[in-house]
DNA sequence: TTAAACTTTCAAAAATTATTGAAAGTTTAA
DNA sequence: TTAAACTTTCAATAATTTTTGAAAGTTTAA
């Protein structure tokens, strides 16, 4: 395989890989460019290789950037913005997971604990939906717990080792 | 809150973490509804509380069911079909965890595989390229590892020492 | 068998989400 | 200042995904 090629393939499934996971399928692809490009390229350059539009790009950028994944830097005597990815992949996992469980675990848990706080009428239906609601907030709240620490764990020596015994 | 607006609530908050995490706003809904019932529910009653087609409900139960996560039951003397869904939170967990890595981490895995095995021609573009994707890999893999894994190691003692020492 | 009760399928329609491109906005060098 | 170089915005359009509903298919009781 060329690198030209392998480079389009790489670029199509990590786009993929992002729309299946919420991310939209332009802003993964940007997002690849990126990161195995080996020097900050250009919106101009972005559009070319991807062929998209000029406010298809300059969108996702702009929300890869709120993601604080994606950075602009200035070239010394140049007037257009360049852009590099975050290269650091674990900081990354943690930049991620710390964004989606502000923008969309943590609103469900508050949502989660509300409705499992209804007065109970003592009817069958009642009692399974605050016992099944109760749980699921409780599961929820672990599975955030585990998102958002998972990628530090994963870093210090006792992670390591645990990884290791689970593989 | 009454208990019908709770449920109601319950319902649309599990539809849009659903659709945030790739799975189809329907889908989750139905999900939803057979958690928190206390009892079987029929493809009627579920078209009825989600006012949805019974195309639409026939469907989703199929991707329900294919996930395995919701399971048909047979009334004795009944004709029709009831569904339930699974009970046990961390089975489910596990088991969505295994069937998204199954369909879209793997191959995904395989890909990145492929792609940083290309010769190298020594050219910057290359070596960063076949860098990156390298780690990339590793990194996915550790990911998609973590994620099979979390959730039989959240039920034995040292992974729930390990939360409790996380959080 | 038959026919009623129920489920599945799938082409068409609707809803949602992403993309374009041109106008408006901004920055900077001169 | 001005104007060229560049970026952002957003209404219109395109692409994708979901939903509908009616016809076809299946199951079962009699």
């Amino acid at each position: 395989m060329e690198y030209i090629e392998a480079k389009n393939k790489f670029i199509q499934t990590w786009g993929a890989l992002g729309s299946q996971w919420g991310i939209n399928k332009t802003m993964a692809q940007i997002h690849a460019l990126l990161m195995v490009s080996s020097t900050p390229i250009s919106m101009e350059d972005i559009m070319d290789e991807l062929q998209i539009s000029r406010g298809n790009a300059s969108m996702n950028l702009r929300a890869l950037m709120d993601w604080g994944i994606v950075y602009k830097e200035y070239k010394p005597g140049e007037r257009r913005d360049y852009f590099t990815a975050e290269p650091d992949l674990d900081e990354l996992a943690v930049t991620i997971a710390k964004e989606r469980s502000k923008r969309e675990i943590k609103p469900a848990l508050k949502i989660l604990k509300e409705v499992s706080s209804i007065e109970n009428n003592n009817s069958n239906e009642s009692t399974q939906f605050i016992n099944q609601t109760k749980k699921l907030y409780d599961f929820v709240l672990k599975a955030d717990t585990m998102l958002e620490k998972a990628t530090e764990f994963k870093e210090n020596w006792l992670g390591k080792l645990i990884i290791k015994i689970m593989k």
